[in-house]
DNA sequence: CGGTATCCTCAGAGATACTG
DNA sequence: CAGTATCTCTGAGGATACCG
């Protein structure tokens, strides 16, 4: 069995920022902890949300969910078989955290250039060209 | 000169969460941010707040928060050199973002046990062994 | 249905040294 | 002071195939 580490120790009066940065991070975690929110699901249910996801991917990130603590995997003894993953306590408490990740990017998936650059004198130079647009 | 490309591409209803956090990822990104919000800075002055960075990897991640328009880079023509990093616009209306990042990371780095699991009918089993604990 | 088992790639990140 | 320049390496993450 792979232990789970995390890497991040540096501290500082922003070391809390890094410390749940670290626990969400992962590619899909965010993701999945904002689907799990709106209730329990099952593997399949939650793959089907991640479009892009491989099997292997989603356990292990499950995985790595589970071991801190942010959610609960519940195996049913059934033929098919049944798992369920449900958020614990600790998991919600992650709420806010989530839909303020989402309320960010929902405001801000289509860039205004007008709004931002303007700081204090700015040269006006490197003008930002590019940003990632949500597909679909 | 290095582009900057982003990866997560993958879109469904959760996808807001995920390009936030595509974007404050990246190791130091959280807590330069963070200390970004109490004022404007020096590069030595980011870095003596970053105790274990290089200055290779804070000047990629400073270049990334420029590239996403986040932050903006003043250069003086002085001898000795003078650069400044300032959040723009864009940059301050991550503070929701980044507080509450720090506000979970806060309340939960010393973990209690007794909250945590307790979903619903839980088994009991698989007991949280070890979270990471903020030194200094 | 809900995963494992392998294999592989490549970009993120560390160490060290040097510079306009 | 505020960075570059290399060189190296780890491991997160993808592709593919198979299993109880």
């Amino acid at each position: 069995m792979p232990r789970i580490r995390h890497r991040r120790l540096d501290c500082s009066p922003g070391c809390a920022v890094e410390a749940t940065l670290e626990l969400i991070d992962g590619k899909w975690k965010g993701v999945i902890l904002f689907h799990l929110l709106q209730g329990t699901m099952r593997f399949n249910a939650i793959r089907k949300r991640l479009p892009n996801v491989t099997p292997r991917m989603l356990t292990a990130q499950l995985r790595e969910l589970e071991h801190d603590g942010f959610v609960l995997r519940t195996v049913y003894a059934e033929v098919p078989p049944k798992v369920e993953y449900t958020l614990t306590e600790r998991g919600r408490s992650l709420e806010p955290v989530i839909m303020a990740l989402k309320s960010w990017g929902d405001a801000h998936t289509s860039f205004d250039p007008a709004s931002a650059d303007r700081a204090t004198g700015g040269t006006g130079a490197g003008p930002p060209d590019s940003w990632p647009a949500c597909r679909s």
